[in-house]
DNA sequence: TGTACATCAGTGAACGCGCGTTCACTGATGTAC
DNA sequence: TGTACATCAGTGAACGCGCGTTCACTGATGTAC
């Protein structure tokens, strides 16, 4: 074998990574194999010894996102004790950098409304995806507290996205870090 | 003029309406001008006698759609009295039926995701259409409350429309329509 | 150690299809007389 | 009232471009001797 084993799956790796934060940053259809390819430092020729298709790039691209989403959770709130975490989690989340940077952020929020329209086979990741997220939000046994928590932290970040005004979609954030305090 | 003044302005609304539907349902690039104009009962070469682009006919239906979700709030809100007002509102937003049905639905939770890459013009119909609405669910003075109750709608409606599991789905919405009782 | 060879990750031209857009034309309907 | 005409909403063929996909080829690198 000249290439050694890695090399290979290294650049594999590469694609599905910027893939994962090309298609949040841009929308699942927003960008196309030559550019995806482009930004790996490849040409789109290539391509195919990697995946079968596109869909099956998008495929895992999600899933590196998601595991991604959860990393940054995780990485937030592991030091911190229990009580401590959901807040710290909350924070991170309401940020204006993660608005502003989506194609580093949350899955759920940047390809959300897109997700609904994916395979079953995809949309099942989703799924443990957000189960994994709930636990991690989750105080004691509420767990449909937990839900609505993530789901207002989804809602909030798709909204604050959409809306022209910063000053609206700052408040929209804040709204949202302050409530968890309050609660 | 031969037909009525009334005709081309109608056959007008008519495809408005029927693609503030379809980009509801199969997302704002899912869709093309020759099946929008099919369900119109049209052939695609007359679309230019009614838009300038493609874009101008997104732009029109994201009014349409926007208009539609905050009057079917309203008209499920209208006859009762100010303190009833808002959990009418979530509950029927919160519903099976809102969720099985994107294209009749709220057009934040269908297209919040792809919104965010919209042209600013286009965006900033987006910030009047949510303070229609936060005014619409408002009680008293509490604008942040009514901010997060509304990202909590559109996060729950977003995660249970991604997610496979009809019985996840399901929770989701449960959850959010139950907390909002306990408040 | 140096050289010839084999491998295969990556290249880039080409193809076909779908989609937005254009345009010459049609035919149904209202108007003029 | 009936007929010829004018208008214009809508038709459908055609065009060009972008994008996903294919494929014959290249050239860098490891291996054999």
């Amino acid at each position: 074998m000249r290439y050694p084993d890695s090399h290979k799956a290294e650049t594999h790796r590469r694609i599905v990574e910027q893939a994962a934060a090309a298609f949040r940053k841009h929308g699942l259809e927003g960008i196309g194999v030559a550019d995806l390819m482009k930004q790996a430092g490849l040409t789109h020729g290539g391509f195919y010894a990697h995946f079968k298709s596109r869909d099956a790039l998008v495929a895992e691209a999600l899933g590196a996102a998601c595991a991604q989403t959860l990393e940054a959770l995780s990485r937030a709130v592991e030091t911190l004790p229990p009580e401590r975490r959901r807040a710290a989690a909350v924070r991170q989340y309401m940020s204006e950098a993660h608005r502003d940077n989506p194609g580093a952020g949350c899955a759920l929020a940047a390809l959300g409304t897109e997700a609904a329209r994916l395979k079953p086979a995809q949309r099942e990741r989703l799924d443990e995806h957000l189960e994994a997220v709930v636990s991690l939000l989750q105080r004691g046994e509420d767990r449909p507290e937990a839900l609505r928590r993530f789901s207002e932290m989804v809602g909030a970040m798709v909204l604050a996205r959409a809306v022209r005004s910063k000053a609206l979609s700052d408040e929209i954030l804040a709204a949202t870090r302050e409530g968890d305090q309050a609660t």
